[in-house]
DNA sequence: GTTGAGACTGAGACTGAGTCTCAATTTCAG
DNA sequence: CTGAAATTGAGACTCAGTCTCAGTCTCAAC
């Protein structure tokens, strides 16, 4: 996994940028474990493993390694960004269960396909897409459903 | 276009709240022109207008009318929700444009098929989807084509 | 028409994610 | 080494959105 650590290296010294400690300490951190995560777990992360990083860094680093493609940033309204590992499975859609915040993913190939041709329709150079789903978990909509039939109130 | 009205007036007595001046005068604006906007846009509006509304009457109505399914959110990952009239195309995409902001949509039923399928194949339970395009409208794309050709620096 | 419970409002305090500033520190090419 | 340029962390700041609360309004019941 040290693969990341080159891209990244590489990509600062085309901008004439160092790879210092902190910004190293929060590479590793974010390719040692995190699937989706957001700014603020990722700073809590690092203050709880004993190798704090600073909010002001830590936003900066996470802004780089989008850039260079190491990441990429999700909305899904809450009004926080969610970020994940760019390099796996490309383009998957997103879905989000509105009770819990839990996320997963799905992926068809037919839907890149379909979106590229949608924007070109209209006159747009796509660069990325963004297909979410929200609704309710399989353990959320049994949770509701238990509700529903006791407790009749 | 009274209607919305109608049906806001319906789901505000079914629980016990009342369509007050404030209350209405959002509803016209909003029913009245904007196609996708924001909460300070059309705060905005209403202050040009000689119709001021405070800020948190404006967020609290935004809600309602969300909660009764006349006006969509939408999260393009600018730190800001957009509303859009609900009524009109049913699930129709977004494509934003990363340079200028504006926004086109499309539409193909498709879609909405594959999504349905998708969320249940994860055990969601679908209740709305997203689809966003981000990329260069025309204007910005032909903008950026004669930068670079013209001033090589 | 009064009245009172409860809904509504606006001003402004507050929150929380993310950005910006700046003085002190670190990096590295020369 | 040295110094120009990059980097850092602390905390001030921004800005969308929420919350609080005292004063106001609504309406159904008298
Ligand atoms: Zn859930
Ligand atoms: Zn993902
Ligand atoms: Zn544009
Ligand atoms: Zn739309």
């Amino acid at each position: 996994m040290g693969d990341e650590v080159q891209i990244f290296e590489d990509y600062l010294k085309k901008h004439a940028l160092h790879l210092t400690g902190p910004r190293e300490t929060v590479l590793r951190s974010i390719f040692g474990t995190h699937e989706h995560f957001t700014a603020d777990e990722l700073i809590a992360h690092l203050q709880r493993a004993g190798t704090p990083v600073s909010k002001a860094t830590v936003y900066r680093t996470l802004s780089l390694l989008s850039e260079c493609n190491l990441l990429i940033e999700h909305d899904f309204g809450q009004g926080k960004k969610y970020y994940e590992h760019a390099s796996e499975l490309q383009h998957h859609g997103h879905l989000y269960c509105s009770d819990c915040g839990r996320i997963a993913e799905f992926y068809d190939p037919r839907l890149n396909a379909m979106q590229e041709k949608l924007a070109r329709q209209e006159g747009f150079e796509p660069v990325s897409f963004a297909v979410k789903i929200y609704g309710r978990c399989a353990d959320c909509a049994a949770k509701q459903a238990r509700r529903d039939s006791g407790a009749v109130s």
